[in-house]
DNA sequence: TTGTTTGTACAGTAAAAACTGTACAATAAA
DNA sequence: TTTATTGTACAGTTTTTACTGTACAAACAA
């Protein structure tokens, strides 16, 4: 085999690789093929680029580098004299993470939270209607408990979401094994 | 409105923000609703109870209640003197969180380890070839470094998803807020 | 101004996933 | 044993999602 092949080949597993697992991220497996061919380019690409190297249209390529940009994989690079936009895969994969976690969930807890609070409001002020029945008043008040038990559940994952958010997740588990330094980067 | 409507609209607006935030647990809405209405239900499902409350076939509710098993959210139920499989909705959502999270990054960890610690080998060993060109070599390293880095990166995962499995993410954030107990239930 | 280039909206098509109904194996009941 | 019930495999259908090509607006160049 040729040199430059095996250099090849040793890519193409990782980028497999990440093809298969960026649906944890809620994206299909050529949005990580192309996050892959990004991260082992060592200059930003274009979307022609793209286009070249993964052989899809060229509207594919800007639909999915919006939805790697949302998500924080990669972002805008400029390059002087450069018209064209250009990606990169973002470096700081720590961060990535946190973001992704950050975003996905938060919209959860947000919209949860709401429907929680509207839920429980209703409930409780079925409950001051004196003439309700014995067995209807029952099943409400088991209703609040569950309602209640879901907004400590969610009340946790927003404080989750913050010691994501703000870096305190290094202090559990920092960067780098066995170190201390965990306030680096 | 009937004071048990009041009840069941305080209920669906709950299964629909869930059916429409289970996406982060890779299922689709139905099999949030799914969920949803088996959480509202203080006695355990079977198929067919599910199969009438959701309108859809059993075939549907045997596949989907088997993925929500498999991340945990609902779990095998027993009551003496009934003959069809019964299901719950697991009680520690908490844990529920934590089987997911660690079900879903996991298996990526090992995937990425795995790939990576491969095309390290193929590099280093491509390096020891003496006449490789001083073009290659240098593109060698620079891939040898990115894996590198992705080396660490997965390593961190694997401690973080280890710091959620053995409860110690209850040390950084606590079940409930300002509270001293986290090591409880 | 006019002519190019670039990114994306939109409509249509291809591919994938969700869902259904039938058929049947496994288990329990008679 | 035979008969009935239950859960699921599998094939087919419907629905959804991914992807492409065209058309065009925005930004730049001349």
């Amino acid at each position: 085999m040729e040199d430059h092949e095996k250099i090849d080949k040793a890519r193409e597993r990782i980028i497999e690789t990440i093809a298969q697992n960026i649906h944890l991220y809620g994206l299909v497996p050529s949005a990580g093929r192309q996050f892959g061919t990004m991260f082992f380019q060592n200059e930003p690409l274009t979307l022609d680029d793209m286009t070249e190297k993964l052989g899809m249209s060229k509207t594919s390529m800007s639909t999915s580098v919006r939805a790697l940009s949302e998500l924080k994989l990669v972002e805008r690079a400029w390059k002087k004299g450069v018209r064209k936009d250009l990606y990169k895969v973002t470096d700081d994969w720590h961060q990535s993470f946190i973001d992704l976690f950050s975003i996905k969930w938060q919209r959860s807890v947000t919209l949860h939270t709401a429907a929680i609070k509207k839920s429980l409001a209703e409930l409780e002020e079925l409950l001051q209607n004196p003439v309700l029945s014995e067995e209807l008043r029952e099943e409400v008040q088991i209703d609040i408990d569950k309602l209640k038990y879901m907004k400590d559940y969610y009340n946790w994952l927003e404080r989750l979401i913050d010691a994501f958010e703000d870096q305190r997740i290094f202090d559990l588990v920092p960067k780098f094994e066995n170190s201390n330094e965990n306030t680096k980067n």
